[in-house]
DNA sequence: CCACAACTAAACACAA
DNA sequence: TTTGTGTTTAGTTGTG
């Protein structure tokens, strides 16, 4: 999927003037308002650790990670404090772990280089913007408007940006068959515009796609294990012992993504907070399979949905033509007894609240199967994501230990 | 060079 | 009428 790799900040993002200096860290550190903050006191919260990583690189899309989503979405919540904070600490602690010969420069310059990141445009397609915004929100529905918040706020490279990014925001939910539109009646009476929430039959593909952007390591915990994967089984994060601390920080991220789409989290597409219970296997998952495979990286469904030539995620475009249609057909207010049911045989759409109706696309449901054995495999991925992060985690407190005991000794 | 994905801009319709 | 939202189309750019 190289072009959403390919769109990194160094590419046609860096746009020298295009934005002013900011805050700097605010999108790094104005983390606290998220809803998630909870998510900081899981042990993948503290799996921040640049230790052992190369900082040689350019601002690639790992570094971004590190610099926006990682700690958005690992260290954002109560420690999640502006410079000068513990979390700044391990920042500028970061920049001296780089080397011996590293000095206050060396800090100096990673920050720098922080506010570069910033101020450069994210490497993340619209798509995966709106879907981070979608995901981090407590109800896991959003309207644009938040959504534009949300990018605004950890993406602070658009507020300088033109407004054709909100165009753009709009332009993805309105096409991309990734993101679904809820009826607003409940809940928010007034306002315009709807909310949007992700389909959950997408949201592997989306976390597929952000995993293939910033941590093409990450495949290792979508290929199939050589037998069955079974709860003996080794955690395939071993697989991994040979990448950097740094991808293992992705990971951390990843593993989130994953609990967060993991099966039966999706009890609701536009409710999905509900405890996540990794037993259920009502749920699709990056297929080993390739003519199963649904997801972003799906060769076959790359060539079988390019038919549709300006979605972002067009790759998993392929309803859309069907949405579309179905719009157009003046079913916009699709909202059909056979989704419910569908649902319902699904042990989903059981939420003590009742949410706002989604249009299903006729297109769509056709494409919702069920696949268990994908289950396991989703399950067995974010437990090792789970468990590499809870080492980072173990790692990272050991590392604060001896920080602190150096200080102590000063 | 081509196909594709993603982005951007613009226009239009609609509703609050 | 203004503004925001949603949809659609067309063009551009970058990548493989």
């Amino acid at each position: 999927m190289g072009p959403i790799i390919g769109m990194s900040p160094d590419k046609k993002t860096e746009i020298p003037g295009m934005q002013e200096e900011r805050t700097g860290l605010r999108g790094v550190c104005g983390v606290g308002t998220l809803p998630e903050a909870e998510c900081a006191s899981s042990p993948l919260a503290t799996s921040v650790d640049r230790t052992g990583g190369t900082e040689d690189e350019e601002l690639t899309n790992l570094n971004w990670l590190h610099e926006n989503l990682l700690q958005n979405f690992t260290l954002g919540g109560p420690e999640a404090q502006p410079s000068g904070s513990p979390l700044f600490d391990i920042e500028g602690d970061y920049g001296s772990n780089q080397g011996p010969s590293s000095s206050s420069s060396s800090s100096s310059h990673s920050r720098g280089r922080e506010r570069e990141s910033l101020k450069s445009k994210p490497p993340f397609s619209f798509s995966l913007l709106i879907y981070m915004a979608i995901e981090q929100s407590p109800s896991k529905s959003l309207p644009v408007k938040e959504i534009y918040g949300w990018i605004l706020e950890h993406f602070p490279y658009f507020s300088n940006a033109p407004t054709g990014w909100k165009n753009s925001v709009r332009h993805n939910l309105s096409l991309n068959k990734c993101f679904r539109k809820v009826e607003r009646s409940l809940g928010k009476a007034n306002g315009k515009g709807s909310l949007w929430c992700v389909d959950p039959e997408y949201r592997p593909n989306l976390i597929q796609a952000l995993k293939k952007q910033h941590f093409p390591a990450a495949h290792a915990f979508c290929t199939p294990p050589a037998s069955p994967p079974s709860a003996s089984s080794p955690p395939r994060h071993l697989f991994l012992q040979g990448c950097s601390f740094k991808e293992s920080d992705i990971d951390a991220a990843t593993a989130m993504m994953l609990l967060n789409s993991a099966p039966g989290h999706h009890v609701d597409p536009c409710n999905s907070d509900s405890p996540l219970d990794l037993s259920r296997p009502d749920s699709v998952l990056v297929s080993s399979d390739p003519k199963q495979d649904h997801n972003y990286s799906s060769v076959a469904l790359q060539r079988c949905s390019s038919r549709s030539s300006s979605s972002s995620l067009s790759s998993l475009d392929e309803g859309a033509c069907d949405r579309r249609q179905s719009r157009r057909a003046g079913s916009e207010g699709f909202h059909s007894d056979e989704d419910s049911d569908l649902w319902d045989e699904r042990g989903i759409h059981q939420t003590s609240r009742r949410l706002p109706a989604i249009k299903w696309p006729a297109g769509k449901r056709a494409r919702r199967e069920i696949k268990p054995e994908l289950d396991e495999e989703l399950k067995e991925a974010a437990g090792s994501l789970l468990h590499l992060a809870g080492i980072r985690s173990c790692m990272e407190g050991s590392k604060r230990t001896v920080k602190s005991t150096k200080l102590n000794r000063k």
